[in-house]
DNA sequence: CTGAAAGCGCTTACAG
DNA sequence: CTGAAAGCGCTTACAG
């Protein structure tokens, strides 16, 4: 058990120095030797006592003054749109898991996918002096990145893609084609996309692997199929509804790029007496955990977010080592449930 | 703009001091007095010089280095049981907010409502020398604030109470009796909760204001119609189909502590072919973003979550300056939807 | 094998 | 009004 406490004074590596007679630089010397042998430290005998003591007096290394001393605070910054959307919550837990195995503490901001925002919290974490950067809320229109590039800050992309940066997402081009490829094999032939904030890669990306399929297929799918939204359960009730407005084209399945607005599509489906699953298909993605225990049980992609969480600092450790790196895209899945059987 | 560079070398106080041929300390002396005068720190002339290159030189101090000479990090630890939860991302997001305006970084991490993890992590935040903590995953039956006030580390509880120690939630009984109120004002007579954890306040406390509320009404409420669960969809599944399997005694209204937990309660419901709403109401707790938008939208108490995570950092600050603090409860109202309109 | 010094960037009481 | 010193806790190259 640490001995830390705000309300009293830490143990110090010149407290341990003084009860064993030694001096601090040959406590700390010991302290970040390899464990097995002192390695030139100290004498074998010395160093097992300095270890005893450092054990029984609970002492950890003030992390402030480590900092100071080495100019690296083993701190990250991480900047989500928003915590309370599961999916980034999702990606923080791996990203925390990850960052705490190696011995780094994270910071994470929302941004509300404010620019201003985005700017303001980048410059405080920067204050705080992080060693790097996960952004979670890159905008594909924003020159934010390219001038921390030129400011020479580390940084990986995480959940969305912008090219020209290391990222770790999803492969979402391919998440879009499995939705079309299951749409198609079920028979659909009209059909419409909810596809989400156009700033966003996650919803570029899923609607140009879906359309690029599609018309691979031999589907048709004119640019009005495409509405663009927001990605709560309002903007995807709000894009249904337009999309049930246009009476000379009504689909027989739609695709949500985001699973809230997928809700948010059902309901306005309900709202027009349509049973989803039976007059009309419904898919969307990342199979967040409620997917399935919706009252009609919702088609969604699954990524695998956790993972891509802990990959991104995994990648952002690298560039701290001063190694190249190169994008990470990995595969998900598609999940079939009652929404469109 | 800031001239942050992890790449490359911040400006110090000793850059500011050579350009401008003076000593550190009289910079420092003029960068924490009152913005106004110079209050005795430097000629009105100087002062203005110094802010002047500090503003241009985008001057930021190093907290580290801070940290080191004040014994005071402005860091604050936040332990939640998972951020992937609605709740507890909301009330983070209110947390983050009054720490940033306050100029306090926050770390967060999860705790998964799993004893030792809570351990572990408090550890690791105070190792990294946090000023205080909020805790939003305290369990009824622990130990650990107890040993942490011995230690006479500063902290406030969040979203959760323990009695005897300080912090900021919503009333969760008058949540409650609010539910009780409102199925017994729609002629209801024999209903069954989904009581959610027991080791968790925010469970215990909307059940007990429940019942107390429908005894007093004159209601019954057998042991046996309080089934506690998991607070996830699953949970208030298993939950509900436990409480279906009682034949002798079938409620015409559910109440689940947490719309999670109803939501899983609705799709055992929708099983056993009950519509929701019509053979029978269902009331949630959290009025969650998605409650309104479901299939048969769901009845919910809505707490202020962002307002409750200010309120906790406010009282942390308070602490820290030593004051005196009490416990606050901020008071629920009730969303009549669909499914127990 | 161990000690002593320097210094990371800052703040603060003390001189003058 | 301004300077100079001390010191927060640590690490690291240099002596001996």
């Amino acid at each position: 058990m640490s001995e830390n406490r705000p309300g009293e004074r830490a143990v110090t590596l010149k407290d341990l120095a003084n009860e064993l007679g030694l001096h601090p630089s040959t406590v700390s010397r010991v302290l970040h030797s390899g464990t097995e042998s002192a390695r030139g430290a100290a004498s074998p005998g010395t160093a097992e006592r300095v270890r005893q003591l450092a054990r029984t007096r609970g002492y950890s290394p003030d992390p402030q003054a480590t900092s100071l001393r080495t100019r690296r605070t083993r701190l990250l910054g991480v900047i989500v749109p928003r915590l309370s959307d599961l999916v980034l919550a999702t990606m923080y837990e791996g990203i925390e898991e990850a960052a705490a195995e190696a011995n780094y503490s994270t910071f994470v901001m929302n941004s509300h996918d404010d620019q201003d925002t985005q700017r303001r919290k980048t410059e405080i974490m920067l204050a705080r002096r992080v060693d790097g950067l996960i952004i979670g809320d890159a905008h594909l229109d924003s020159t934010l990145l390219a001038e921390l590039s030129n400011r020479a800050v580390p940084f990986v992309l995480v959940n969305r893609r912008v090219a020209g940066f290391p990222s770790a997402t999803c492969d979402d081009l391919l998440g879009g084609e499995l939705v079309a490829d299951h749409l198609w094999e079920r028979g659909h032939r009209i059909v419409a996309v909810i596809g989400g904030e156009p700033y966003a890669s996650t919803a570029v990306d899923r609607v140009s692997g879906f359309a690029r399929r599609w018309r691979d297929l031999g589907g048709h799918l004119p640019e009005s199929a495409v509405v663009w939204s927001r990605f709560d359960t309002i903007g995807g009730r709000d894009a249904a509804e337009e999309i049930l407005r246009d009476s000379t084209r009504r689909p027989t399945a739609l695709f949500a790029v985001n699973d809230f607005a997928a809700i948010g599509a059902m309901g306005a489906l309900r709202a027009h007496r349509l049973r989803v699953g039976n007059d009309m298909a419904v898919v969307g993605f990342n199979d967040t955990s409620l997917a399935a225990q919706l009252p009609v049980s919702l088609s969604s992609v699954r990524s695998p977010m956790l993972e891509i969480g802990r990959s991104a600092v995994r990648m952002l450790l690298q560039v701290l080592d001063g190694k190249q790196i190169t994008s990470l895209r990995l595969a998900p899945t598609l999940c079939v449930r009652e929404s469109s059987a």
